[in-house]
DNA sequence: TCAGTTGTTTATAT
DNA sequence: AATATAAACAACTG
């Protein structure tokens, strides 16, 4: 169930079970799972080798060792567990890393996305090139001119890799109905305050997801109500409006978001 | 049986 | 050129 706070959640799972110890061993369980690198190139390039502090880029997940690095992105299913000895595999537990004590298991569903190794650093580069800055890195300053001038929803934007990366389908809803700006309003028609708005509501929304590791589904936020049947807005109580927007399964008020 | 799904890329259309 | 839409990837749910 991965946006961007479940990616920091796998990076402190990393952080804490993987940080400083080497791989003892890889299981490519299914290797559909792997981007531009054979199964062989893996446990070979890996095997051995010490785990250092995963870092976050957007949805990305990158883990430097004393070799080269190991990239993982979670598409829309993955997750990253770790198992203590003993512990039964899952059954889409794609590729599994043995560690001193225990594993770090790569589980994905749908396979959408995966893993793959870089040659630090300009390996990393090649991966990460298109994306723009992390969200949870935003200053007020910079979000102002990002979400730009032309005529797409704001929506599309916020969603839009290569101009903030992490944010996802349910946090843009999230912070659009914090913020009260109707999804489909044109980038270019916000005003100042209205990027302040937006800007305040992402940082707020981060601030409280990215501890948690997961987009918090609270009855006081949208992400918490959005599901229900005939869902109402845990603001005003209006019947929450859902349609597409930018391609993806969109909530908000129609009260609190007036176009 | 059919639509839908928290991600991304590519092709196609406007 | 910028923007929008659909499909594809794969597996599962209701």
């Amino acid at each position: 169930m991965p946006e961007m706070p479940d990616v920091e959640g796998f990076r402190a799972v990393l952080a804490e079970h993987g940080a400083g110890r080497r791989v003892e061993r890889v299981e490519v369980a299914d290797a559909g799972v792997l981007r531009d690198v054979s199964a062989r190139r893996l446990e070979r390039s890996l095997r051995g080798r010490r785990l250092g502090d995963p870092e976050r880029h957007g949805k990305w997940l990158i883990t430097g060792t004393d070799g080269p690095a190991l990239l993982m992105h979670f598409g829309m299913t993955g997750e990253l567990h770790w198992a203590g000895p003993g512990q039964e595999r899952h059954r889409h537990d794609r590729v599994v890393f043995a560690v001193d004590g225990g594993e770090l298991r790569f589980r994905d569903m749908r396979k959408l996305q995966g893993i793959t190794l870089a040659e630090r650093p300009d390996g990393i580069s090649r991966v990460l090139a298109g994306l723009g800055p992390d969200a949870a890195g935003i200053g007020r300053a910079d979000f102002g001119g990002m979400l730009g001038g032309g005529r797409r929803a704001v929506k599309a934007a916020l969603i839009d890799q290569s101009v903030i990366a992490g944010l996802g389908n349910l946090l843009a809803d999230e912070i659009l109905w914090r913020a009260r700006i109707h999804p489909r309003r044109p980038a270019g028609d916000l005003e100042p305050a209205d990027r302040a708005r937006v800007h305040g509501q992402l940082r707020r929304v981060l601030r409280a997801a990215i501890p948690a590791g997961r987009v918090l589904d609270r009855a006081r936020w949208l992400t918490g109500s959005r599901d229900a049947d005939g869902a109402q807005c845990p603001r005003c109580g209006a019947t929450l409006a859902r349609d597409r927007v930018a391609g993806r399964g969109t909530v908000w008020c129609p009260h609190c978001q007036p176009v």
